[in-house]
RNA sequence: GCCUCGGUAGUGCAGCGGCCUAGCACUGAGCCCUGUCGCGGCUUAAACCUGGGUUCAAAUCCCAGCCGAGGCG
């Protein structure tokens, strides 16, 4: 089985953006990519071949979901995630670290140094989840690219609360390493570190110093776009470069462009499913220069016979009208789901290519001027 | 034909003399969501069946009509 390995293929002068190759036991990712969301070991809406036909390369499965339901004794007897979804490429697992945040802000995590306590809706269980335990389940799902067990800092936390949360995010990047037993797994640690600089460098450079494959870049979401930028520079300003960088949970197209051009290889994010979900339909033709979407619900598609986005490419632009997927939408169709969340996702993979393209072809700072103007 | 009950935003309900500038839920219109949210949040639009009467004051009480549901013939 081949293990884990990255290349790069090609880099940018005066930029950090390279394009390269991410080799795992389940095939190889041309980078940077983005990676659909498949939280529950499903992207929502879509089966595996579909996810495949949008152009994924590689599926981000929630390890505490998975833990929650079906149950790690359920996907262990299939021999992990790939045989239990019927996906043969590669996949990444979250951590858990993130929920430690999303359900710490309902009330339903508690957080520890020594470990967290999530109260579960399903059934008002209680759920100690450690270091150990993420990456033991990790293992167990099987996945290609695992990541540390983190804490996602808020971006309110003062200066103090987040310099407390960073220590435990060391403390448990270190505990994620020596609890690693599987040599064919690459995990990542993540650089966390809140709003602040002092603490991002401090963060980058512990977590470089570690025997880790990769990294993670986390809690960067709701940033005004000029911290954005600057959080993530100072992020990845003491990784080295020749190992893979992800940045987690980020995907709208002007993040992308800023993460690229910063040296990001991976992203993943909710929003091709979560706005397919809700009506909102990405497009590089739909005069919102800033979001790069629009609401396929809004009555002026009622009777409206282009496609969803007249520069795409995809089965479902070649195939069906705004005014077929309104109507989904409006009768509550469970198509209407599946097909606006295939149009994001390929309008998001197709996005990439353009960049991995723009790189290699020395234009990507032309390609990122057209977009972004 | 008689009797009973009921007619309040698009839908379903609440209000039953002044506290109604009429409340709620869904729906509609609009905005928001970045390691998930078929969710949730915010803004907004929209109604007292008709006509008489009683009263200082009627969505509210009375009469007639119209409409709907049920009962009796």
């Amino acid at each position: 089985m081949a293990s884990f390995r990255f290349r790069i293929k090609t880099t940018v002068e005066g930029l950090a953006a390279r394009t390269g190759i991410i080799s795992t036991p389940h095939g190889k990712i041309l980078t940077p990519c983005f990676v659909p969301c498949a939280t529950q070991a499903a992207v929502k809406g879509l089966t595996p071949a579909q996810a495949e036909d949008t152009g994924s390369q590689i599926l981000m499965v929630n390890t505490y979901h998975t833990f929650l339901r079906p149950g790690i004794e359920v996907i262990r007897k299939f021999g992990g995630l790939h045989k239990f979804m019927g996906w043969n490429k590669p996949i990444m697992t979250d951590s858990g670290g993130f929920q430690v945040m999303s359900l710490g802000k309902q009330g339903q995590a508690t957080v520890h140094d020594e470990h967290t306590i999530f109260h579960s809706g399903h059934n008002n269980l209680k759920h100690t989840f450690t270091p150990e335990l993420s990456i033991q389940l990790q293992e167990v799902l099987g996945a290609d690219i695992t990541f540390a067990f983190d804490e996602c800092t808020p971006l309110d936390f003062s200066r103090a609360q987040t310099e407390e949360s960073l220590l435990r995010t060391h403390s448990w990047a270190e505990r994620s390493l020596a609890a690693k037993t599987r040599k064919d797994q690459a995990l990542y640690g993540i650089v966390q570190g809140g709003r602040f600089k002092e603490l991002r460098e401090k963060s980058a450079e512990f977590i470089a110093a570690r025997k880790f494959q990769g990294f993670g870049i986390g809690s960067l979401f709701g940033e005004p776009k000029r911290e954005f930028r600057d959080v993530l520079r100072w992020s990845m300003s003491g990784l080295p470069k020749d190992k893979p960088v992800h940045l987690l949970g980020i995907g709208a197209v002007e993040d992308l462009f800023t993460g690229v051009a910063a040296g990001v290889d991976t992203f993943d994010c909710v929003t091709p499913t979560r706005y397919g979900r809700l009506g909102y339909v990405l497009s590089s033709a739909c005069g919102n220069k800033q979001k790069w979407r629009y609401r396929i619900t809004k009555q002026g598609f009622k009777d409206d016979t282009k496609p969803l986005d007249k520069n795409c490419e995809c089965t479902v632009c070649k195939m069906w009208s705004r005014a077929y997927i309104h109507h989904l939408f409006r009768a509550n169709e469970l198509l209407a789901y599946t097909l606006t969340s295939y149009h994001n996702i390929y309008f998001l993979h197709e996005l990439m290519q353009n960049m991995r393209g723009a790189i290699e072809c020395g234009t990507f700072s032309k390609l990122r001027k057209q977009w972004m103007g």
